[in-house]
DNA sequence: CGCCCTTTTGAAGAAAATCAAGGGCAGTGG
DNA sequence: CCACTGCCCTTGATTTTCTTCAAAAGGGCG
């Protein structure tokens, strides 16, 4: 995957002027390839870079004393982490990657004279953090239940890799086992099983091959009780989602 | 409660120069009282002014099209909200006040202004949005098991009061029903009700009158697997907690 | 005193965890 | 080419946790 997903992605959540574009592309970023279930960052390690996901999946995660894992978030290609740095905080939790992974390290510096020499990035990296908290409001709301959590978790899903062009058609990669999904919702694997096979019974989705079919996209917002401005809210009236 | 408060809140965060307390103390603030029960910012809003709490209790919450109310943070004095504001972003969610409160509305320009001006300021805006973000990590990560999550509240509420100077001594004030902490926990009141009594039972704490008193800060620690780190992430080693 | 809000208690039912085991599928190595 | 192995998905039976419904008891305040 290409370095200009993270331009992507920077131009989703703000307008760049061409010297702006200019700016992200000259960031100086180191490139490194993390495999599948190795650890990205740390817990309560203080980054010196700000990490952009090139291409694979990767997840924040926060372990209980008793071994259980709880999956707080998902990094989608574009994303980034480690905004922590910019402020001299350490990170309350860890990054792993779901996937084989690209990462992109940018220098902490670099980065930081870029946002506040650029109004736009700045907002853009604002607006990535207030998403991201608006999700993780979301997943408390939704996840008090497994089936809407659930639908609603895919809806994000969907919306979120069609963002950066990997998904369409009502179909999505989707690389989770379901040992994963449950470790976001909070449930067990087998529970996520059974509530995943209730969604393909409703046939409202299908998962197969690392691949999440939409069958009834209406029926599954319906579900989810999914409204995905909290993923834009920026813009003053809803805007139609790729799941429309 | 004074202006101060906001004030302290912000050196808690960050060190402070002369002048910037006295920009601090110098932005515009237009003062309000808000009766319990009325909504402070509503959703879908954008915001004119950043929001100070500068007595009372509030919370933020969103609503489930059952009806089911979700809280998803509290907000003490010196807390503010409405940051969303400076990044033309709406309000993904809602701000009532649980008990009667002064606030304090500062102009988002002028906010605007004094943290451009300010990297000091800047840091701590950046840090009070981190330390949210962890905290909603750790309700989602520990509000699994009820007794564990409403004993890990209570020490977050304890500590994060305890900065602000509103508790000591193992007492705190804690103007929450048990259907405002089941509503931020994701269970009913009843079944708070009973896990707030095993709680008692155990001699772990004690809820009356508005007032919780820990009884037992080291088992209720432990109970709640507490570790009050994530509220103040750019310390190096591990602070001694107020609990300790 | 009477009213409203909050806490408390009881009993029955639903949701999810737990424990245990079987099956599919891809990769590996003989 | 086939057996083996590891990972993931699936199914069943049982237990725990939490919800729901209902109602009673306490406490503050007009």
């Amino acid at each position: 995957m290409e370095r200009t997903t993270f331009l992507a992605k920077i131009e989703s959540l703000v307008p760049l002027s061409d010297q702006e574009r200019q700016d992200v592309a000259a960031l100086p970023m180191e490139r490194v390839t993390i495999p599948r279930r190795h650890q990205i960052i740390a817990q309560n390690s203080k980054p010196d870079f700000v990490y952009t996901i090139l291409s694979g999946w990767a997840a924040r995660y926060e372990l209980r004393a008793d071994g259980a894992r709880r999956i707080t978030g998902f990094l989608l290609p574009g994303d980034f982490c480690g905004i922590h740095a910019l402020c001299g905080a350490g990170m309350d939790h860890a990054v792993i990657a779901l996937t084989d992974c690209e990462i992109g390290k940018i220098d902490e510096a670099a980065m930081s004279a870029l946002v506040e020499r650029s109004p736009a990035i700045h907002s853009a990296v604002w607006r990535a953090k207030l998403i991201e908290e608006a999700t993780l409001r979301k997943w408390l709301l939704y996840a008090a239940d497994a089936r809407q959590g659930i639908a609603h978790l895919l809806c994000e899903l969907y919306v979120r890799a069609a963002v950066v062009g990997l998904a369409a058609d009502g179909r999505c990669h989707l690389p989770l086992t379901q040992e994963e999904i449950g470790d976001a919702m909070g449930i067990t694997a087998v529970h996520t099983n059974r509530v995943v096979q209730r969604l393909r019974l409703d046939g409202l989705i299908d998962i197969a091959q690392q691949q999440l079919t939409i069958k009834d996209a209406a029926g599954l917002r319906k579900a989810a009780e999914f409204d995905g401005s909290y993923l834009e809210p920026w813009l003053d009236d809803k805007p139609p989602t790729p799941l429309d």
